[in-house]
DNA sequence: AGCACGCCGACT
DNA sequence: GTCGGCGTGCTC
């Protein structure tokens, strides 16, 4: 080991730098390449950072200079392409490096623990395990029961295969082992897991699923990305897998990002029918972190040829990457919305780009940015037209609710097309985008209202619970209709969220299930695939829910899809808040009559000349989105030009400010004519959860301008004295600016 | 973010 | 007399 030998290190802290550290002492030269995990002293405490380069010299002066303590790893965890790619979202995002860098990699390693994978195992079953009545067993201990028939079936079968889509079954497994009805065998004694031809066939493409297909296949092993826009029920996910396929077939993995968890159990699902359970892997937030880490390892060596995963799975490394599929695109899910404040969309096409590969962004309804890119001929535009399952588009009606007093927010219209397609034996879907029974309870005595302490916001009153709960700040107390102040009882509720609506359907269709979907009936695990099966089995005929609702789940039957609360949005403060309404009313249009008869959506407003509605619903979102474009354009907002926003927070108003002005100072002297600073302002809800929030929003025509000058400021916004008395973050590309 | 140092208030 | 509050400074 030679004197002039430095690693620079990130390590994660909120720093905007690396640190350099001398090589362990006697470690070869050959063992310290880039993307290994190092063991570093740092300040008074110990702590694991990468690796990101060898240099051979150093600005660090030598009695700074520390020596690593040991190389956690003998090959690259994170390799060269990205590194590559992690330096570049640090850079773009304004982020941290070392919280970059530790975003890429699970838990499970950045505290330190072996990269070893548990080695592949096969079981098999005994001969007492072959002896067993599993249909006695399946009473007791129906997971049990399932791992025996699955083995019984399948002669032998790898772990993660005979684990696959079985819930609790790992400890299951373990049960069966110490009871000696099943063995680990040799992988070789094991059915070899195959992907059959018949297998992966899959059904017949329609022309423009196999049109869309193809040119995506076309264009495997070079950068290119597509943006496949298709209604609900235009058949997508056929379309990924044929995709899928040919990438596998040409021995690459594919990646397949969704927005939420609760999206990637269907999607899982068509995956491992069609490529085998094993073959495919799952990455979310509900894993536990050895699963996370096993999964991610599995891609990273090669072994797992499809990940399917939310937001943070862009950044799982593969050996062989073929395609990368983003589905439901546009859906804020993307954006992670505090500390590494990422877009997994984003990232994932410049992911495609580094690894020269296809990227196909799936949606009904692009975002504008992604709109503007297909126009510019950046993105190709694949077309899916129809629905694979005929039945037409529905049909949508305005309901106009101004001036008139609506029984618990219905109108008799929607009372009456309910009870049509009730009798029709036929379900029902109503959205409306607020949890809770009443969003307010009021005091006509002494005035009172349910003010949230905390939050500039009112608290909403949970009937069933008896609570009246803040929904941004979580504040809860008790509630039995009596007034806080003046203990006048009968407290008036004002307005109406899923919880009312459900009541109000039940008293109005006794004999009809209402079955209500939100975050309250859905907060365990397993409860949301439970409601759903009981919409899909015909149990439910009247759902109601928020907006959860209303991202991909096919429900056959349900042929009235009502939107109860569309005003919300129609005046919102967000320039992206019609953008959101548009994208809302056509996925949850999709929702409605998926079968055989045609659907009918019906839009409860007092805006009913509102041109968004006559636009959308005449000419559809392309045409809605050209106009949408058109204004944005006018007014120089995203995709027509680039924003940043530094946000501040503290529990007194003042050093906020004091942060804010400084900070505008520095970036209208650092950013020159390009690079506009407007505010700083308070945030739209300025007190939340104890904090006053203000913002100040950086807007420039040209990107580069607006990196630059941030790039340049925020040394100088870092050496504020002020800095020290908030809590503050940059958000580049802010989907809210709220 | 941690973690330690340092200088002022109410307690075994 | 000390325990501990959080302001300040630093991390190769």
């Amino acid at each position: 080991m030679t004197a002039s030998t430095y690693l620079q290190v990130a390590i994660d802290v909120p720093l905007r730098r690396t640190f350099d550290y001398l090589a362990p002492a006697g470690v070869a030269a050959e063992r310290l390449v880039p993307g290994i995990r190092v063991r570093v002293p740092f300040g008074r405490r110990d702590t694991v950072g990468v690796l990101l380069a060898v240099k051979s010299s150093t600005q660090v002066p030598g009695r700074q200079l520390r020596r690593a303590e040991a190389l956690l790893d003998e090959h690259a965890l994170l390799p060269a392409r990205m590194l590559a790619l992690l330096d570049w979202a640090a850079r773009y995002y304004q982020h941290p490096i070392g919280e970059v860098v530790a975003t890429a990699m699970p838990q499970w390693l950045r505290s330190g623990r072996a990269a070893r994978l548990p080695r592949a195992r096969s079981w098999r079953l005994t001969s007492a395990g072959a002896g067993v009545d599993t249909d006695a067993l399946c009473k007791r201990a129906p997971r049990q029961a399932r791992l025996l028939r699955r083995l019984a079936a399948a002669g032998a079968l790898d772990e993660t295969e005979l684990l696959a889509d079985a819930p609790g079954g790992r400890s299951a497994l373990r049960r069966l082992e110490q009871l000696g009805l099943v063995a680990v065998c040799e992988p070789a004694a094991a059915a070899v897991v195959a992907v059959s031809a018949a297998r992966a066939a899959g059904p017949p493409l329609n022309a423009a699923q196999e049109n869309a297909g193809n040119a995506v296949i076309a264009a495997l092993g070079a950068f290119q990305p597509f943006l496949l826009e298709g209604v609900t029920g235009s058949g997508k996910t056929e379309v990924y897998l044929a995709v899928a396929a040919a990438a596998l077939a040409r021995d690459r993995q594919v990646l397949v990002l969704v927005p939420e968890i609760g999206l990637t159990d269907q999607i899982v699902q068509r995956f491992r029918l069609r490529f085998g359970a094993a073959a495919v892997v799952v990455l979310h937030s509900g894993l536990s972190e050895r699963e996370r880490f096993t999964a991610w390892a599995a891609a990273g060596r090669g072994q797992a040829s499809v990940v399917i995963g939310t937001r943070s799975a862009v950044w799982t490394t593969f050996p062989r990457l073929g395609v990368v599929i983003v589905d439901e695109e546009h859906d804020l899910a993307y954006k992670q919305q505090d500390g590494f404040r990422y877009n997994a969309r984003d990232v994932a096409v410049m992911r495609a780009r580094d690894e020269r590969v296809p990227v196909v962004l799936g949606t009904a309804t692009p975002a504008l940015e992604t709109l503007h890119n297909a126009r510019q001929g950046r993105y190709r535009r694949l077309l899916l037209p129809q629905r694979a399952v005929a039945a037409g588009a529905p049909r949508v009606e305005l309901v106009d609710v101004a001036g008139s007093a609506l029984a618990d927010g219905l109108s008799p219209r929607v009372l009456r097309a309910i009870a049509e397609h009730l009798d029709a034996a036929k379900q029902v879907l109503l959205f409306i985008n607020r949890r809770g029974y009443a969003p307010v309870a009021y005091c006509r005595a002494c005035g009172w209202i349910s003010r949230c302490g905390r939050c500039d916001a009112n608290m909403v009153y949970h009937k069933r619970r008896g609570r009246l709960i803040c929904h941004h700040c979580g504040t809860e107390q008790g509630f039995a209709g009596n007034c806080a102040q003046c203990g006048a009882e009968h407290l008036l509720t004002l307005g109406q969220g899923t919880e009312r609506i459900e009541e109000a359907l039940c008293a109005r269709f006794p004999g009809h299930k209402v079955l209500r979907i939100d975050r309250d009936t859905t907060r365990r695990k397993g409860e949301l695939e439970t409601s759903l099966a009981s919409v899909r089995d015909g149990v439910a005929r009247i759902l109601v829910g928020t907006q959860m609702l209303s991202k991909g789940h096919d429900f056959p039957d349900v042929t009235l899809v009502a939107v109860l609360d569309a005003d919300g949005r129609l005046y919102g403060a967000d320039f992206r808040a019609t953008e959101r309404l548009a994208q809302l009313l056509v996925q949850v249009a999709g929702r409605a009559g998926r079968g055989e008869r045609r659907g009918e959506v019906l839009v409860q407003t007092r805006f009913p000349e509102h041109p968004l509605f006559s636009v959308l619903f005449r000419a559809g979102f392309s045409a809605w989105a050209e106009a949408a474009l058109a204004e944005r354009s006018q007014a120089g907002l995203p995709p027509y030009s680039a924003l940043a926003m530094l946000r501040a927070e503290a529990k007194q108003r003042s050093p906020v400010h004091a942060f804010l002005e400084r900070a505008a100072a520095i970036l209208r002297a650092r950013g020159g004519a390009p690079v506009a600073v407007l505010g700083p302002v308070p945030a739209p809800m300025e007190r939340r959860a104890g904090s006053y929030r203000a913002q100040l929003l950086l807007q420039a025509s040209e990107r580069a301008a607006l990196a630059s000058a941030v790039t340049r400021a925020l040394p100088e916004l870092e050496a504020l004295p002020q800095i020290r008395r908030v809590r503050w973050s940059i958000d580049v590309d802010p989907q809210e600016l709220l």
